[in-house]
DNA sequence: GAAAAATTTAACCAAACGGTTGAAAATCGA
DNA sequence: TCGATTTTCAACCGTTTGGTTAAATTTTTC
């Protein structure tokens, strides 16, 4: 069912997600568009490393990269989350009976069981 | 929010999700537990690989292996994939106003425009 | 046009990955 | 107990990963 050729572009976005560092890259693109130096500054790791990681985000379709000038702009794609959440969307129906349980421990904002 | 001590599970959880492989056997496990001979037969690597396969995902707490016997009984372990689910959720907050043009691509059920 | 700045590319390195084979360990059946 | 079965563990191998530094590229600015 999900077998397609989606398989090896899930690959990519699976792997793309297991880096704490492309996570937190994630995370501040999606506070708004920012140039590789801008995201690599707060980073320990050196601006190459940094370029590397925006490759694999790209590569995964993550992240586009636009060339603005000397500069270049980096924007959240999250067109290529999508896979990544059908598959999970897929398999939670699979699980649903466990489902309950996960629920009740990750969304745990208020008593609502639903 | 989401970089307590939580991340290096979910780097754990997002690599193991990252293979085909270990894919594949998920969506095997979701029909219900087998053994370890019952998962590798239909793969074309090693009896080992598959092992060791099994060893990434209960690492990352998506599988459990239970003695019987000699044999190994494996079963999914959803409460695991809660925190990738969590984690893609929080970015679909953030996301959201792109997310309408994603959901009418992944999820085209009919032409619901919103 | 030359210097400076922003980024990528190349070469390199150690560690991890995914695979192999073969030995070891535990259990079952005769 | 002995042999077969199931699984893991250990050693190994080639490739990929995440990092480095240094050179190359492109664009801006003087």
């Amino acid at each position: 069912m999900f077998n397609h050729m989606v398989e090896h572009h899930l690959d990519r976005v699976f792997h793309a997600l297991s880096d704490p560092t492309r996570r937190t890259i994630l995370d501040r693109l999606a506070e708004g568009e920012a140039t590789v130096g801008q995201i690599s500054r707060p980073f320990p790791i050196s601006f190459a490393a940094v370029s590397k990681h925006l490759g694999v985000l790209e590569r995964a379709g993550l992240v586009t990269r636009e060339a603005r000038g000397r500069e270049r702009v980096c924007r959240l794609n999250p067109a290529a989350l999508g896979d990544a959440r059908a598959w999970l969307g897929f398999h939670q129906r699979f699980w649903s009976e466990r489902l309950d349980a996960l629920d009740a421990m990750v969304g745990q904002k208020s008593g609502k069981p639903d």
